[in-house]
DNA sequence: GCCTCCAAGTAATACGTATAACGTCGACTC
DNA sequence: GAGTCGACGTTATACGTATTACTTGGAGGC
């Protein structure tokens, strides 16, 4: 009780239990078998209990040398989406004893540009998403591990990389509305520059260019309901031949596009078809319940940090993308004859 | 280029520019004023950038004895509100140096359901939302400074609490209902034991007990669209006087009564009235706009934020809850006269 | 009875930093 | 010219842990 003030350490617990304080840290680490006494580590472990002892992280991390901790940079948490990222990695990092610490990117996160300041962890390593460009040059100048989410596997700079296959969710949303006879898209397109976007539109233009007969215009918002809204009714009252089907780059997007064709009048999906990609809560919230393309972001996250523990541990990652899923709802059907 | 292959320490940098490791730690961490030159300190400050140094925040966080990082306990991650409160948190750590991790609650967030074993941090103070109560246990064990978010005062131990006002968010939804001339609710009720419910089903009974003529039932879902589907559904089809007005606990809830309206083939506003509470995205993506209580979640973060500082330096923390607002959108009408 | 060896610990040390306590050297005072 | 003082540093140390060496008291072999 003379220290009752200050948290206890390995050695007041060593104290307690009458030994010394390597023994603690023996018996509590786990590496006393046929270094110390049954008995003896039994007292030991009960001394750890009484006083509530926990290990001086700080301390165990500057003596290891590293910390078990890797930091998760992502463009915003506004949206499930990366929520999501996050929950896969932090349950993988979990399973490790690894934690994980949020770097959300800069806009307005305070006057720190640095991820590294702002998250005042010591790190081992670190998972970015290409959408968080502007913190990514700060990341480079660290020579830490790196696993880039979602980026050109080609210009990472030898970083591993993981992806989503969204080119194949592209070409499953041009098929798919291809086969029902679709001839004239839209494509509301996220105002982001960002290596995840660029693979949409060239797929989406790729895909549509092999179908003699095809046109399609495009659209560029901020991704949000209501930039999409503004974005996708300008587009739909141009004048020409309206769109029968309108591919949308996120479900946020298609949130605004339903929005923009309530107010002119127009029907989901009789006279135009809608498209999103993510499925978010938000798809079956709407009315109709949105087509769109499945993204796992937990899944996605899990093996950002499977990817980053493979690094760490000097193996070689897991190679191939990860598969996605279109879900046809109610959102898309056959254009109607004009 | 000897140690080329592990991090420069404070060591190195004074190696490099010909001083002591005092003289590194001193300038760099801007206490040099009348201790060393100007040139000197620039000498050092040239050294460290060359070297790309970052001072190893394990060894500082051993010799400060804190780390300036504190620990954000959440229920889940999978809506925006509590990524709100994070960012929100986050900015005004970030202001004041310090740095935030996050908790979201155990389901299957992996084995340890340790919140301070998963994330990997040495800690100066915790922030939980009384949603996460699993782990509260836990918490309560180490004796950090704690905040608790959206929980009851009188019954928090004597731990700092920062609330939303949400007694009088459903003062004003109820208001706007009753002045519309609704007198027969359905409460859709989300199945979660936390006091920020049971301040919402309090609060709604106290005011609809005070207005004759009114009747309430009540329904329990989980907080998903498709729980909040299934037990709308049942509700509404139950025999009866069907209620012209839906009170939901919050908007996914909403969203999952419009689906079961739907269903029903009843119109909304038309044959019955929603609201909810929060003002998610996914709130003006309904169709009606749902009307509801704007909750400002990064608000809310910023607070509880403050109020830990507060609790840090020994400060009492602002006291007074967070003002919340009613929406008034498309969901809600006149009853029809029946 | 002496050497060996093992079980059961302990003493010592290093990790990288921040800071208190301590030099040293010249200029200035009187 | 002795004493004082400020400017400019340096030396030493502690934070709490994990781990590598070392000690010691026997038990067993021959």
């Amino acid at each position: 009780m003379a220290r009752s003030s200050t948290r206890p350490t390995s050695r007041d617990v060593a104290q307690a239990a009458g030994v010394s304080q390597a023994a603690v840290s023996l018996v509590l680490g786990d590496k006393w078998r046929g270094r110390v006494s049954e008995t003896t580590a039994e007292r030991v472990r009960e001394a750890a209990r009484d006083l509530a002892y926990r290990p001086n992280l700080a301390a165990r991390n500057l003596r290891l040398g590293h910390t078990r901790t890797v930091l998760l940079v992502v463009p915003a948490l506004t949206t499930e989406f990366f929520a999501g990222v996050y929950t896969g990695a932090a349950r993988v990092a979990a399973d490790h004893g690894f934690g994980v610490v949020l770097y959300p990117s800069p806009e307005g996160i305070g006057p720190a540009r640095d991820p590294f300041a702002s998250a005042q962890a010591a790190l081992d390593g670190v998972i970015a998403s290409s959408m968080a460009a502007d913190a990514l040059t700060a990341i480079r100048g660290d020579q830490l591990p790196l696993v880039m989410l979602d980026s050109d596997p080609s210009g990472s700079l030898g970083a591993a990389t993981v992806n989503l296959d969204i080119a194949d969710g592209v070409r499953q949303v041009a098929s798919h509305l291809l086969g029902l006879g679709h001839r004239r898209f839209l494509h509301l397109a996220a105002d982001v520059p960002s290596w995840t976007f660029e693979v949409r539109a060239r797929e989406l233009a790729a895909q549509l260019a092999a179908v003699p007969g095809t046109s399609v215009r495009t659209a560029h918002a901020p991704i949000s309901i209501d930039g999409a809204l503004t974005a996708a009714e300008a587009a739909l009252a141009a004048p020409g031949p309206r769109p029968t089907a309108l591919v949308c780059d996120d479900d946020k997007l298609a949130a605004g596009a339903y929005k923009a064709a309530r107010r002119l009048g127009l029907r989901v999906p009789d006279d135009i078809s809608v498209t999103g990609l993510d499925d978010l809560a938000l798809a079956t919230a709407l009315d109709p319940e949105l087509t769109t393309v499945r993204l796992d972001a937990e899944l996605f996250g899990e093996r950002g940090m499977q990817a980053l523990l493979a690094v760490l541990e000097a193996r070689a990652p897991d190679a191939g993308d990860i598969p996605v899923e279109l879900v046809v709802r109610g959102s898309t059907a056959p254009p109607s004859p004009s």
